[in-house]
RNA sequence: GGGCGCGUAGCUCAGUGGUAGAGCACUACGCUCACAUCGUAGGGGUCGCUGGUUCGAUCCCAGCCGCGCCCACCA
């Protein structure tokens, strides 16, 4: 079957994509002979669907899996899912919300029944839409944090973090979701300016009456739970009352004026209420002042029943509008200010976080992180590009304690048990905790569970080796772990990335990957984030469905340069998109001119110049395709393969070929004219036969360099080439051999010859079109001047330049003929014969233009070689250079001068 | 407050201590036997500003202006 006149995405992507599942082609372990290449991916939640950053993410895994794969290596993209706890309890309770019911309704074990079935009917419906992108992942290797042998990890390494005294349990102030109805870590914290106002409040002094003192706050309502005003030391201005006490207005509770470093004169009235309940600065104050701390604050953040009555059970923001106005009404407000403040948001719940007292299970990061640093220090991970390590030292070297409990009923359940005097045993399962309980209370005693889940990150940060089998001894954990690199985007460096190699190093004694390579964000062509409330997200599926996959993958490639962020211009996609289709008409116009694949071809043993030069560049484009993507400079790939494919195969080649695999018909007047020429019939049928070779040959390097980024239409246009070959190749392009440039030749005389031919073709054409010359002139084009070397090839590619150039011949001369437009190349004069055809006038402009160009380039290049410090310390090769270019500038402004002169003789 | 990044063609972006590049857009010509999702030729940039280092700076350094991000306990 001959291919399509067009290139359709949609015809091939998923053909291919079928075929190399069920054949295996993704399965690591195939090549057990290659040294293993190992990727994780990042864990998509359970609930995700692919978006930008996906696509971006994954098609760089996908790119550095397929290009090992090919290089031999026994490539393994270990893929999962993240069971996301709150996002994806929070799905499942929207749907009871719909059904009229609620969590607790259900109890929490048909509760987690449900989001189970939730989860197999809806869940990771983000694999197929990574199968569209192509990605190849070993998927009967999927695992999800939630089953049974991840799980077991989990329960593990909590239980030998606790013997170690790495996890355990505190009761301090945590960062409180009301909503979501549980603690969150400081990373799930996200910090936003808004406008609020700073009030101003009096409060009386005891000691001292009809005196106040006046304290600043953005969150009056939190006076409740006041229990101190704290003054600077040193501000003179409260000397006096430092020891006395206020009343609480509204409370009417005495408090105690002390004096600490805290309060900031600079800052509001320099008077600061203390609520060590509800407040992190405040809590250590009065840590220091051994103060009461009041919570004041329900677990929905409503008031509870440590606040006067009239206050009790209201929301946070309705109690401030309470406890304003009745401070409004004693007059104890003594100024509003507007102002911008940061306030502390949820990043899944959107809701203002509180500071709150509870319980939780913590783990000490701070020791966990020592090894962590040191193996970055050390070198044994790197980062790329190299600056994400100060991100990472900067927050692993202040690194906070990782409040790791969650109060939710999706998750990993804290392996930990009661028992009735609140001693905690923490085992791997029950029966292991009653006998310890048994062993401590000498009784068999009944326990009960800690009803909390861990965070979400708990389990991802075991990824690299609780996805490989661990704990048990696995092959797999022997042979793929430590992974080689990490993909990922810089906003999870603390969440996972830190995380990861903690608990690797911990646990498994290796650092869990060698590289991390940190991607940029997605953002919308204007450099917004792209999020649902701003409406500007461009769906990755919507661009698959209208220019392929393969365009998309190779725009994120092509856009995927280190250090910056990636705005996605669809106009890029659109051409890529070209550009796969014109890798496609490359391949019919090899098909249509029999180019067929020899497996016997030999690119070192081609004669034609032409096909000694495109192996050459053939061997220069693998070697700078193998180096950008083995450096992660996926960009530099792109555009090697772009460039070599497009204007290198496609513009040149293809046309240079022409003549080769198309003669002119017989009869015709070959330019070399004489009878019996060199050229017998043979000699041509022996050049066609190469070259057809040639042309399959290098055509099929290109498929094999951009199969990474293009995987779909290359493996289509590898099948045809294969299957049209006298001796078809087995194997799927996927698990071909990488070209290996260092075995490929380059000539560097052909490709001397070539590009003479090239810049006197272009020459030719670009003269034509400044002129107008009409497409039906007849031009006898003749060269003038032309050095033994020159006048060789002309012999030899005088054909190939009629043909491009549209001229009717091209012979050596000795004079340059009357009234013809002249240029010049190298040492010798190019004569278009247009007398009549031309505009004097207008040639003469042209003419002069050129002597202009060539006289500022010389001046240029004059004002340094006269400047003696540059000859004498610019190195001698840049020196060189720059005379090199003088000569050729001259040489190329004295012909025109002559032409110049000529033309205005004959005029 | 600390840290990081970015200002290069109309737009989106590469890049380099010594001739500034791509895609899209634009102009002219062209349905030449792979391709109009194309071809050929062309226009367009004092590489944010000011100093410094250097024989030479768009590139290195400093400051400034503008934009963005991350971290942080400012009531």
């Amino acid at each position: 079957m001959p291919l399509s006149k067009t290139y359709k995405p949609e015809d091939i992507e998923g053909p291919h994509y079928q075929r190399w599942e069920e054949e295996g082609a993704f399965a690591a372990g195939r090549k057990n002979t290659g040294k293993p290449y190992t990727i994780v991916i990042p864990p998509p939640n359970v609930t995700g669907s692919l978006h930008m950053g996906h696509a971006l993410n994954n098609t760089l895994q996908d790119v550095l899996i397929r290009f090992e794969r090919m290089r031999g290596r026994d490539a393994l993209w270990q893929p999962g899912m993240d069971h996301a706890g709150i996002a994806t309890q929070m799905v499942v309770e929207r749907q009871l919300d719909e059904q009229g019911t609620d969590r607790h309704k259900l109890g929490r074990s048909k509760f987690v029944d449900r989001v189970w079935e939730w989860k197999e009917e809806s869940g990771g419906t983000i694999f197929n839409q990574l199968r569209r992108l192509g990605a190849s992942a070993d998927w009967e290797r999927e695992r999800f944090t939630m089953d049974e042998g991840l799980s077991k990890a989990v329960t593990k390494v909590f239980v030998e973090l606790h013997k170690q005294g790495l996890i355990y349990k505190d009761k301090r102030l945590v960062n409180w979701d009301p909503k979501l109805l549980t603690a969150i870590s400081d990373l799930e914290v996200e910090n936003r300016d808004v406008h609020g106002n700073l009030w101003h409040i009096a409060y009386p002094v005891e000691e001292m009456p009809g005196r106040h003192i006046v304290v600043a706050t953005t969150r009056p309502e939190t006076m409740l739970g006041d229990t101190a005003v704290a003054v600077h030391p040193d501000d003179e201005r409260y000397a006096s009352m430092i020891g006395k006490h206020v009343i609480l207005p509204l409370v009417g509770r005495r408090i105690p004026i002390v004096a600490d470093d805290y309060a900031d004169p600079e800052q509001g009235s320099g008077a600061v209420k203390i609520t060590p309940g509800h407040d992190f600065n405040d809590y250590e104050v009065g840590r220091r002042h051994k103060l009461e701390v009041i919570n004041i604050l329900d677990e929905k953040a409503h008031l509870n029943d440590n606040v006067p009555e009239a206050f009790r059970g209201l929301e946070r923001f309705e109690a401030r509008k309470a406890v304003l106005a009745q401070l409004e009404e004693l007059g104890l407000i003594e100024k509003i200010d507007d102002i911008t403040h940061t306030v502390p948001y949820g990043d899944r719940s959107g809701v203002v976080i509180e500071p709150w007292l509870t319980e939780q299970w913590y783990a000490d990061a701070a020791t966990l992180a020592k090894p962590a640093i040191a193996a970055v220090e050390r070198g044994e991970i790197v980062f790329v590009p190299k600056q994400w390590e100060n991100t990472y030292f900067s927050w692993m070297r202040n690194i906070q304690p990782w409040c790791i409990s969650r109060q939710l009923w999706w998750g990993h359940q804290i392996p930990a048990w009661y028992g009735p005097d609140g001693e905690v045993f923490v085992e791997m399962d029950e029966e292991a905790a009653l006998n310890a309980a048994k062993l401590h209370y000498g009784k068999e005693t009944p326990l009960q569970r800690d009803d909390d889940v861990l965070d979400t990150w708990f389990s991802s940060a075991l990824w690299p080796f609780s996805t490989l089998g661990w704990p048990e001894k696995t092959p797999e954990l022997d042979r793929y772990y430590p992974t080689d690199t990490l993909v990922t985007g810089f906003d999870i460096i603390f969440f996972w990335v830190a995380r990861m190699i903690m608990m690797g190093l911990h646990f498994m004694g290796e650092v869990p990957f060698h590289t991390v390579y940190v991607h940029a964000l997605v953002r919308d062509e204007k450099g917004a984030k792209m999020s649902k409330s701003k409406g500007n997200i461009i769906d990755p599926l919507e661009l698959i469905d209208e220019y392929g996959a393969d365009a998309l993958r190779f725009t994120l490639s092509a856009m995927a340069a280190q250090g910056r962020d990636i705005k996605l211009a669809k106009s890029r996609v659109e051409g890529y998109r070209n550009f796969a289709t014109k890798l496609w008409n490359a391949a019919r116009f090899c098909e249509m001119n029999v180019c067929l694949l020899r497996p016997d071809f030999e690119p070192s043993s081609v004669r034609q110049p032409v096909n000694k030069w495109i192996v050459g560049e053939t061997t220069r484009a693998a070697e700078a395709v193998t180096e950008a993507i083995q450096a992660y400079r996926f960009n530099e790939a792109a555009d090697a393969c772009y460039h070599f494919a497009w204007h290198t195969f496609c513009d040149w080649y293809v046309e240079l070929i022409k003549p080769i695999l198309l003669p002119r018909d017989a009869g015709e007047v070959r330019p070399q004219g004489g009878e019996g020429a060199a050229s017998s019939a043979s000699g041509d049928e022996l050049a066609q036969e190469e070259t057809r070779a040639c042309a399959a040959w290098a055509l099929s390097q290109i498929l094999h360099l951009l199969h990474p980024f293009m995987p779909f239409v290359t493996e289509e246009l590898w099948d045809k080439l294969r299957h049209d070959s006298p001796i078809p190749d087995t194997q799927d392009l996927i698990v071909r051999d990488w070209p290996n440039a260092a075995e490929l030749p380059i000539d560097k005389a052909a490709a001397t010859e070539m590009e003479w031919v090239i810049k006197l073709v272009t020459e030719i054409r670009s003269v034509r079109a400044e002129m107008n010359v009409p497409v039906a002139a007849k031009m006898n084009a003749v060269l003038v001047g032309a050095h033994s070397e020159t006048q060789h090839r002309l012999a030899t590619h005088a054909d190939l330049v009629t043909r491009l150039a549209r001229l009717e011949s091209i012979d050596l001369a000795s004079e340059i003929p009357d009234g013809a437009v002249q240029l010049v190349i190298d040492e010798a004069t190019v004569a278009l014969p247009l007398a009549g055809v031309i505009d004097i006038a207008a040639e003469q402009a042209r003419l002069e233009k050129e002597i202009q160009k060539a006289d500022s380039e010389i001046a240029k290049i004059d004002k340094k070689l006269a400047n003696d410090s540059f000859v004498s310390k610019a190195p001698a090769h840049v020196i060189d250079e720059q005379r090199t270019r003088r000569a050729d500038h001259a040489q190329a402004k004295e012909k025109l001068a002559a032409a110049l002169e000529r033309l205005k003789e004959a005029g």
